[in-house]
DNA sequence: CCGCTATATCGATAAATGTCAATCTAAGGG
DNA sequence: CCCTTAGATTGACATTTATCGATATAGCGG
């Protein structure tokens, strides 16, 4: 399942209702919980903290497996939760796999928030 | 490869630890997720954008069982988490009891997001 | 080619989570 | 008092999730 990541709303609700209610849509709060969801896991949230403060913005998994103390299994699971809630991304340069933010992902995450 | 630090297991939460910054502590990601994990689920983002968007900012149970199509004892369940992580409050006049949104408590939990 | 190292994937398992039905509590109204 | 209504709590159950060990894959150095 969840083979795409639907974005829409798709019951027509109107963005621009003045005094009415914005009341998310079932859909739009799968689609925003799916997001924060990724968020949600302590271990990710260092995960992602790591990142961001490495050298360059970025950091490999041998970089991120000791910190967390946690088998370099479950660190690639993490990784790829994050990775498919598209707020890292991955490079693989020879045998390592490298790990960034996405721009402007964090702020899209957070906004999903403030602006419920 | 990765400059092998000392690793430090928990809760010791300091500002400067030798040899590369902790980034986010394992406490610290702990409350965080605590916070964000509460805001993982779909209704529960419903419900909170239905208070926010409610009369007065605030809703009672019943206003809040019928849209999101789940039976009473489920929703308070989620208004219950919603409270315990201190994104709403709860107020009971009469026999009704009232949700609100505790000020500023979506925009101080986007900031554990955009604050990593 | 062969082994070594870094990562990803698979399978299993224990814990957490969302949901409902049933029950309990509290506040009014006859 | 009893009954009704709003909401919370409890117990059970199915699903998801976090984790680990074992194994697979993919570059690199001999």
């Amino acid at each position: 399942m969840t083979t795409a990541l639907t974005l829409k709303t798709d019951t027509a609700q109107l963005c621009c209702e003045p005094g009415g209610q914005p009341a998310l849509s079932s859909a739009a709060a799968q689609e925003s919980a799916r997001i924060l969801k990724a968020l949600s896991d302590p271990n990710r949230l260092r995960l992602l903290s790591i990142v961001k403060a490495g050298d360059g913005g970025e950091a490999c998994v041998c970089d991120l497996t000791e910190p967390l103390d946690l088998g370099q299994p479950t660190v690639s699971h993490h990784l790829k939760i994050l990775v498919d809630a598209g707020l890292l991304e991955r490079e693989k340069r020879g045998t390592w796999a490298y790990y960034s933010l996405v721009p402007g992902a964090l702020e899209r995450a957070a906004a999903l928030i403030t602006g419920l």
